[in-house]
This record gives C-alpha cells, structure tokens and sequence, in this order.
DNA sequence: GCTGAAAATTGATATAAAACATGTTTTATC
DNA sequence: GATAAAACATGTTTTATATCAATTTTCAGC
C-alpha cells in the first residue's frame, strides 16, 4: 500500500486544479484541510466502482483509465485521463458512490479531497461553482463524442479516433512513447486484440503512421483525421 | 411556426422543474422574465446541434429524443427524455452551442429560459445549483450506461435495455402504447430496422413481452431483465 | 547472452448483424 | 371504400469483426 506524503500545501502547489486557482487562500485551507496525497505503481486501482466516494481524486501527475465494470468481465473504458483531472466529481449531489473505476497506466501520484468540503466550497464560491460545472460538462460532452464514434465508426475510424486523441489531448505530440499496451488500445477501440493489431498493420502499410516498438509517430495527420471524420 | 404563449407564470406553474423547486419567489421571478413558452408538433426539431445556445429549454409536456448528427447521416440518439427534463444545460459555463439535436416524438411544449438569467442564478442560490449539478451528474452517468449497453450487449441486450427504460421510466407502466416506430426504436438500439425486427419476433415467440398494434407489454419482465443483464 | 513467459502478429474459420430483395400489413388520402 | 404510400416482416446474401490456432517477437530475470 502506497504511504501518503504531504510535500507542499494546496496554496503553494504549482501543479494546481484550474478549477482551484478560483479559490482565495482562506478556501484553500478549507481543502488542504484533511487533504491526502497518494502515489499509485502502475496498474493500481485508485477508485473502484461501486464504492463509497468519500472524496474527489485529483490527479497531480500520472496516467488514468477510468472504465465501468460489467458482469462477464466486459468492460468499456470511458476515457483516459492525465493530470490536472478530477476523479469523481460524477459523485457530486448525488449517490455518493464511485460510478467507475480508475486504474493507473503510469505511476500516478494524486489528491484527495473531501466531498463534503468541495461541496461547501461550491456555496461560498459562485465562479468556483461555474468552473466545476464546466469541467463536468467538457466530460460528458466527450462521452457523448465517445459514444457517437464506439457505435457509428467502423475499426479504422476508431483507432484514427484514439490515435489522434493520444497525439492530440494525452502526449500533446505527433510523436509518443505509448504506455499503453496492444489489449489496452483494444479495449479503448472497444476491438479485439487482432483485430486491432491488423488495424494497425494497415495503418502502417498505408503510411499513416510509424511504429517502433512502444513508439508511435502520426505521419500523415490529414488522411488520419480523414479516416477518424469518414472511417 | 408555432405560436408562442403564456398560460401561468413560473411562480404558479404546477409542472415546475425539481431544480426550480429551489428558487424563492424574486428568484422564480428573474427567470420568468424573458421566458417563452412553445408547441412542437410531432417531428419538429426543438434544438439543433451546432446553433446559438441562448436558452436552456425545459420540457413542460411531451415526450423527446436527443441525438448526435454525423457526417452522413449517422445519427445516435443519447437519451430520450419526457416533461421535467432540462436541454442544453450542457451548453452552461461552456462553448454556449448545443451539442444534439433535439426532436419531438410528440406533441411537446416548452418553456425557453435565458441561460445567462440562468447562471445568474447559479451565483444567488447555492441549493439550486446543487440540484442542477446533480441533474447534469445523473445525465452523464445514464449517458455511461448508455456507452456500455451499445458497446458490450448484443441485439437482444440492447433491445430488452430500451424496453425496459420505456417501461421504467418514460410510461411508468408494464404495459404501454409507443408513440414510436420501428425506424426510432431501430436507432434507440443502434441496429437496423430488419434485425430490430427480428428481435422483436424473437421476444414475442419467447413471451417476453405481447404486442398488439402499437401497444407492446412486458409479460415477463424477470426473463427481460436478465436478458438486459446478460445479453 | 540465454531462457521462458508474455505480448504481439498472422492466418483460417465462425458469427452476428447489415444489406439487399421481396412480400405483407397498416395507415393515410382522395 | 378504393388506392397509394409508408411501415413492417421475412428470407437470402454479404460483410465486418470475433474467435480460434499457430507462430514470431519482445522482454524480464538469471
């Protein structure tokens, strides 16, 4: 089990939520206040699905699934996430119950804030209240996107999809060491292994992109975003 | 065009939002300011995707499908949403355009409300943005177990999933005349009308459910649900 | 550098659902 | 009430992708 650290206090924390930066110091404290900082190793659940959400993770520096558990083993990742998002906020002023589980894909080092005091702050902070809901709706309109590619794409247009999201939203470069492996890409196409190792092969084959080993480099954008727009 | 009215005020409206529930007399006041009040005939787009997003829109009556539009013509429906339900507040704090469509299964009225009043009230009354909050929270997380019904079920799992939200919670009854046609229920399930078709003679020679004209009944709902579970 | 296990690829086959084609029923219109 | 049009059903073919099986590559640990 990871021990938790305290290295700097909310106030002097340079890695800090957008959301946070709308609190003044005295709101600040109010969240320092019971606050815990967690490291998790790779592969770690950091919250799971069905437990209680005492608390809202923020995540200071890492690499996040976040995915819903079904029945036999099936499960749809609803989206990757890096640092600067906050786990949990679905919780909110509603069943306090996490509604997914987040696996770390890197080490990943994160906050926990109480929901009860988040909540508070909600009250006494107006623009801190706009920009939480704003980030909440920023996700959910991303799932709706997730939601229209997953049914209405076929394999090529879905791995353009995430391949133009790593590149674009994740490692924020054409070019990237991919943490991810082949099973991992798969269950974000919502594909089987092969399938999509033979997605990739075309890709490749078509000069789309450059793989070697865990690198990935998009080559030609513009046909892989033809691909993601028309695929 | 339909032809805008005014019946009651938002103070002695008997079919208040649960969120306006929260709002004291001056409050309701603000927001009955500016607020119209419209009939959609069956098919009539009440909202489209990409426009100007200067109002949320509450459904007093009536009986709606929110949808995403594609590229060529590949549309899928989020949700389908009945009287009480509040469109476009995903629009709030963010890029104000919609980001669906909205269309009338019915005859529907609605109340227009203007979004920057709105978010005004946001800053005045913390319990109402709370509830807003857990509005926009339960959405998304309906819009996850959306994601993971089209992605992981198959035909009947899908299928016996819509029957039993139109059961659950649209009518509120076991047995329940549908206002929709196959081609609707065909994009609920994101599968052709054809297979959809299929499906349905399937669940009836399996006494799932009995269907007479447009009137369908869930005559086993057990055996659907665990179809909805496992399927 | 070797060795075994895991991950990734590749090929062959199976399958669920789409697409196509055609027939039947329901609904709307004159 | 007749007729056209739309909605629905059903049988057949096609297709995308899963599954199964076999092989190659990668990588950690000795």
């Amino acid at each position: 089990m990871p021990i938790p650290e305290k290295s700097v206090t909310c106030k002097n924390c340079l890695t800090k939520s957008e959301c946070f930066k709308e609190l003044n110091d005295s709101q600040l404290e109010m969240i320092e206040e019971g606050r815990l900082e967690v490291t998790f190793n790779k592969g770690e659940v950091i919250c799971k699905q069905g437990m209680l959400a005492s608390h809202v993770i923020y995540i200071k520096k890492g690499f996040v699934k976040l995915y819903i558990e079904g029945n036999n083993g099936k499960n749809i990742i609803l989206t990757i996430e890096k640092d600067g998002y906050l786990i949990g906020l679905q919780s909110l002023f509603g069943k306090n119950i996490f509604h997914y589980t987040a696996v770390a894909y890197e080490e990943t080092t994160v906050c926990l804030f109480d929901m009860k005091a988040l909540s508070n702050l909600l009250e006494l902070n107006a623009s801190f209240a706009a920009k939480l809901i704003a980030r909440l709706n920023e996700n959910t309109i991303r799932s709706y996107s997730r939601l229209f590619c997953l049914t209405q794409k076929q394999s090529s247009g879905r791995l353009a999809e995430i391949l133009l999201c790593l590149s674009n939203r994740i490692y924020q470069s054409p070019r990237f060491n991919l943490a991810l492996s082949r099973k991992d890409l798969a269950e974000l196409t919502v594909l089987s292994v092969e399938s999509l190792s033979r997605v990739i092969k075309e890709f490749k084959e078509d000069k789309l992109i450059i793989v070697d080993g865990k690198t990935i480099e998009i080559s030609d954008r513009k046909r892989l975003e033809m691909i993601c727009e028309n695929g």
